[in-house]
Formats: structure tokens, sequence, C-alpha cells
DNA sequence: TCAAGTAGTTTGACCATCAAGCTAAATTAA
DNA sequence: TTAATTTAGCTTGATGGTCAAACTACTTGA
């Protein structure tokens, strides 16, 4: 079993770096950290409850009410009736908003293909391996 | 060269996790992310000037007078004069912002061994090789 | 010496966030 | 059915982080 000191400073870095690239990310698209946020999880979930939202960004309704306020003004989401429980509402991506989605995880993809530039088939391979059981294990 | 996309996911999903886990750890030792940042440049890189500080942080020189005055209040940096250039500032942890840092320090490594706790020698190993990898090549 | 540049602070304006209190709807108990 | 409880979402008031711009004090270089 290797020193594990180095590995904590390799985590620490590698979250640095992904952080320090979602902020300028986030500059570049011209929509707050939060709503790329929101726009994400749309996104990859399509249309949920205020509440199923709010639970995953881990804020209050009270605080996404705000955000969806703001995002339905600028027309990258909408509100719509629950079917069945009139006290739900669902919120879902417009055309625009599906359009920074695309925007935004083409991105990112490009930014794991850099990340990977210097890594061969099998490191590549095993690093999927290693994320996926720290991020199922944990 | 294997599918990229899943790879794409599962840093989002590790970086995704790492952001909660920060988040809960900085609810529980109650300081604010923006201090405990800053408490552990300081503890990584000792006394600094305010400009260095700001720049490491990716905030601008105002904000982080306002966050120090804050931190110096709670006794946890405190100012002192720059030897030889009389215009500058340089931060250092107090006693009581050391121990916040080795705390912090602490709670890091113990998720990192958490992480880690279903990878063998050669995954750890070959982990901490893919990710010093894309730390320093991109 | 003095003009330009640099380090840090202050101020005024946003934005994100939470807790607490509110309304409307659904669910459960009587 | 009616009444009490729970749930979903919204509103409000307060706090904290952030920036840009204006300001002070100091340094540097022509």
């Amino acid at each position: 079993m290797p020193d594990l000191h180095q590995l904590n400073h390799a985590i620490i870095e590698f979250y640095e770096k992904l952080s320090s690239w979602e902020h300028s990310v986030v500059k570049e698209i011209g929509v707050s950290l939060s709503q790329v946020h929101t726009i994400e999880l749309l996104g990859i979930h399509g249309a949920m409850r205020m509440k199923e939202l709010a639970e995953k960004m881990a804020i209050t309704t009270g605080t996404l009410t705000v955000q969806v306020d703001k995002m339905v003004a600028a027309e990258l989401v909408r509100r719509r009736p629950h079917e069945s429980d009139r006290r739900s509402i669902l919120v879902e991506l417009t055309p625009k908003g599906e359009v920074m989605y695309q925007q935004h995880d083409a991105l990112h993809h490009q930014l794991t293909v850099d990340l990977c530039a210097n890594l061969d088939g099998d490191e590549q391979r095993l690093l999927l391996r290693c994320l996926s059981k720290m991020n199922h294990e944990f």
C-alpha cells in the first residue's frame, strides 16, 4: 500500500483545477455557477419538480425559486404544472436552455479530452475503473 | 483509445463528490468556504502578501481585505508588515489558525483514505500517476 | 525630483444563500 | 365528511462573498 499523502495532494490539486476550469467556463458563457448547475441537472435528468431539483443542488426551495425566476426571465427554463399533484411544479429546459446545456456539455467533454491527452489507453481504462470505484464505494 | 464519454461522466461525478464533501466539512468546522481556502493556502505556503494570496484564491484584493478582517477578528490569522516593502502586508496563521489548518488537513487525509479504501496498491499507484499527469500536463 | 506604477483599503452594488413564516394542496385521522 | 397534519412552493429579511471603481500610501524609474 503506497503512501497516501501524495495521493491526497494530487486529489486536492485535481479538484482545484476542475474548480478553476468551471469558474472560467461560467464567466465565458455568461451565466452564474448556480444557473449552470441547474441547467446541467435539467439537461441530464429532464423535467423535475422544484423539490427534487433543490435536493440535487443541495439548496433550499426558497433559494431555487429565486434562481428559477431569473432563469425563466432569461428564457432558459420554463415552469409547467405537475400532471397529478397540483402542489408541484415541473421545471424544464426551453430550447434556448437546451442549447446552453449542449454547449456546456461539449466544453466539459473537451476538458476531459485535454485532461486525458497524455494518458494512453490502458491508463484511461484504469483511471475510469478507479474513479468508478471511488464514486460508488464512498 | 476507449470511449471518453464514460470518463467524462466519472470525472463530473467525482468532482461533485469532492465538492459536496467540502461543503459538509465547512459546515462542520464552522468557518466559511472562502476562509477555509485562505487557511489552507496559508498552511501550505506560509505567510504571504495580500496580493499573492488574492491571486492564488482568484479573488480581488478588495474581497480579500474583507475576509482577512473577519479572520483577524476571529483570531485565525494576523497581519504583519513586510520587511522591505512598506506597501505590502504579510498575512499568516495564528496558533489558532494553525490548529484549524491541521484539523482540515486531517479531514482531507481521511477523505483520501476513505476514497481509496477499495483500491489495491497497484490501482493507487496508477491513479496517482494519472492524476499527476492530468495536473501537470494541462 | 516627480510621474507612473503598485499594494492595500473602502464603498456601493449585485447575487446566492438560509431560516422562518406564509399559502395552497394532499393525506391521514376522527 | 371534517379536522389536523404534512408537503410543495413562494416570500421576506438578514448575512456573506464578490467585483469595480475610487482612494491612500508607498516604491520605482526617468
